[in-house]
DNA sequence: CTCCGTTCTTGAACACGTTCAACTCCATGC
DNA sequence: GCATGGAGTTGAACGTGTTCAAGAACGGAG
């Protein structure tokens, strides 16, 4: 490995439509064997040969190894999005259609627990743009996020916050999701079904706490905002270092 | 790399006087090349030139590159530790108390706080045994727990919890300060001052929350204590997979 | 057809973290 | 002295993720 190069996901160069089929069959070939062998035990050379090209061509369609996990990562977000709009559609119970956006993303990625790992890794790493927090992936957080806003849109219990606020709500909803997903990733169980308990019951919490919202914003609401400002997910408050470039 | 290798790191050679004094050169070297040139920029050649030694002697004494990190942070942990304790033995105030424990850590690590971000990549893999969670941790980890546990020791408010619930809400602490270090990892405002007040306002919510703790327990002891359990701070509850060898 | 630019493909080469068989050193027991 | 064996040391070798200069294939413009 070369000093840990800077990790690009972006960029994928697929021009024409025979670009396209390759990369589908490099992306399937890596897939394939990360979850026959494990995501450390595949190497790029496997997956090149799996999908009967060349190693450099694995890096013409995917800057790094770990792009090919995001890749999936990706692929994934569009399908869970798409679940819990199937619920919000038919409800407009606060507590249903938060359960749905939480259990959504916990269906479409059971079955690849272990690939996940190897996305998360670099999460606490502030050097690393193509962390789940990262600058690289935005627009798949942005999508998350937005399922978020969209469970919430019609509760009346928060009609009275303004746009800050009900933003840092959304947001930490959006990092429990996080955190359930790091659950989930260690989570052993059979069918995950701590992950499901764990779910349930935080679930009680926050429709429990949901209404205090109003209240509570003026105590914590600043620490929070700065927190999840630190996180590259809100605009700065004052005083904060711009980060570098 | 090869096939990432389980990543030891335990086992000091240095039976002898003479391995000793090599093996803190090497460490030395280490830790001055990874503040200059950051920890992906330097490398285990480096390291040993450095050091004045073959490339070989390094991984004699360090099985893995993490491992010079590591044993960075455990030396730290023990200064952490003394600091907290000088302030334990002026004042049984709680929250002084709690406060000493976080802001040793956070004193004794200011100055290296990009050091760290290589600890705590591996943080949510569970694959990776020396992360901080790992077992491979243990000692370290159980020595900075301690810490938490003699803060709350002469509070009152807590004397009526038994055992198991006074462990999860140490642990519950302890969680917290590693939210703080993973905070404070990310933070680039000027001397850090941004962790110093996240620590204070956190003071805040936890110093009027452990007063509510017993009569909150029966409610989330349970959940909490399984997330705990999972991340292999405590014994698990019934229906807990053992985890692989 | 020929030429040209773009898209795609190749595999050798590089720098790295890690391993290991061989070696030197040195204290101890005889 | 000298053998024994463990501690300490060496650097070549391996497998890896990534880079890159070179070329092949393709699709239009003339």
């Amino acid at each position: 490995m070369p000093r840990r190069p800077r990790v690009e996901t972006k960029a994928k160069p697929s021009k024409g439509p025979k670009g396209e089929e390759t990369r589908d069959r490099i992306h399937a070939a890596a897939l394939s064997l990360f979850r026959k062998k494990g995501f450390d035990a595949t190497t790029m050379r496997d997956v090149a040969a799996a999908a009967g090209v060349a190693l450099g061509a694995a890096y013409y369609y995917f800057p790094s190894k770990e792009a090919l996990v995001l890749a999936y990562y990706e692929r994934t977000q569009a399908q869970s999005t798409a679940r819990a709009e199937a619920v919000f559609a038919t409800t407009s119970d606060l507590r249903t259609r938060i359960g749905a956006a939480f259990h959504a993303r916990v269906d479409v990625l059971a079955h690849d627990r272990k690939l996940l790992a190897a996305l998360f890794r670099s999460i606490a790493d502030p050097s690393a743009a193509a962390s789940i927090f990262g600058k690289q992936t935005g627009a798949i957080r942005e999508e998350s996020i937005e399922v978020f806003e969209r469970a919430l849109a019609p509760a009346p219990e928060l009609a009275m916050l303004d746009e800050a606020a009900r933003r840092v709500l959304v947001l930490a909803l959006w990092s429990l999701h996080m955190g359930v997903i790091l659950y989930f990733i260690h989570d052993t169980s059979p069918k995950q079904q701590r992950t499901r308990a764990l779910v349930d019951s935080s679930l009680d919490l926050v429709v429990n706490l949901l209404p205090l919202a109003p209240g509570l914003f003026p105590v914590f609401g600043q620490a929070i905002g700065s927190i999840l400002a630190d996180a590259g997910l809100l605009a700065p408050p004052r005083g904060a270092e711009p980060a570098p470039p």
